[in-house]
DNA sequence: CGGCATCCATGCGGATACTG
DNA sequence: CAGTATCCGCATGGATGCCG
């Protein structure tokens, strides 16, 4: 990423995002390692909103029931999932207290606020970018409605 | 993400991650808004890696046939339906040559591009920590198995 | 209160075959 | 070469009910 002149001329880096790249006669290939695992978790329905809500107060355990209430629209089953899963990475802590009525607090570990900064530069670019995207979508779909109800002639045949 | 003292005392910041934040006596709740959709697609199985991909000739276009070959074990299914997405979105342009045999180019757009620097901070925090990650999901899953393999006791129930 | 079990709908994504 | 069409398995995730 940091090897790009603005000359017109590429180097060409053996590294990607993370990931290595083999140069053949053929085109450059991918060589995909574990990232994507990662990726793929993150990018799942809920993890990003709970990590974030998390982040709320990064310093302080937060209730099952606060998060239940906080994010919208999440069902019990894929928060309880959700919250395994980011244990399970290392991402989240779980501290469980044998009361009555039982009472279990999450929180942020260290690597989970490691991942904040990262992930805010991130969806800071979303942020200011989504509505243009959004754009886009209804301008795409638009054309393609267009070029289909009469059945005009699009380049992509 | 940037009012967050190390005091133990927290601010109630009424944005996170771009999505507002609502104070109601129960606790926070987080208002839901389009950044999601964006993320879902970003997130799913092969757009980081397309994108990536894209990124390694950010000046050139690229053919089907060679981002085919780049990326292992994507279905040329998968590839269309990711680039058709990607210029959907206003990330990727296409370029469409009717010779025989037909040519058809891929590159970021100028959107396209703005993504890579934030996506680049992100990729590199799941690059140094994937081995951790993945480490603890081992532990944790072994630490699972042993305690189903006997019935014992665990504080999840 | 927190969370597991069960059932079930939907859609992502893979395999294959066929067109311009 | 690039793309579409079809079929299908399977994981995701929603709804409900029960248990500590």
């Amino acid at each position: 990423m940091e090897s790009i002149p603005k000359d017109g001329q590429t180097t060409m880096p053996d590294e990607i995002n993370g990931r290595p790249v083999l140069h053949t006669p053929r085109g450059p290939v991918l060589t995909p390692c574990a990232p994507g695992s990662v990726l793929a978790r993150l990018g799942d329905k809920w993890t990003i909103l709970v990590i974030s809500f998390l982040s709320l107060y990064p310093d302080k355990p937060m209730r099952f029931g606060v998060l239940r209430r906080g994010i919208p629209d999440i069902s019990q089953r894929m928060l309880t999932l959700t919250l395994r899963n980011l244990e399970r990475d290392g991402l989240v802590s779980r501290h469980y207290y044998p009361e009555l009525p039982p009472r279990v607090e999450y929180e942020l570990t260290e690597r989970g606020r490691s991942m904040l900064e990262p992930l805010a530069g991130f969806t800071r670019w979303i942020r200011d970018t989504w509505q243009d995207i959004e754009a886009s979508r209804r301008a795409y779909d638009e054309a393609e409605d267009r070029s289909t109800e009469i059945g005009e002639k699009t380049s992509r045949e």
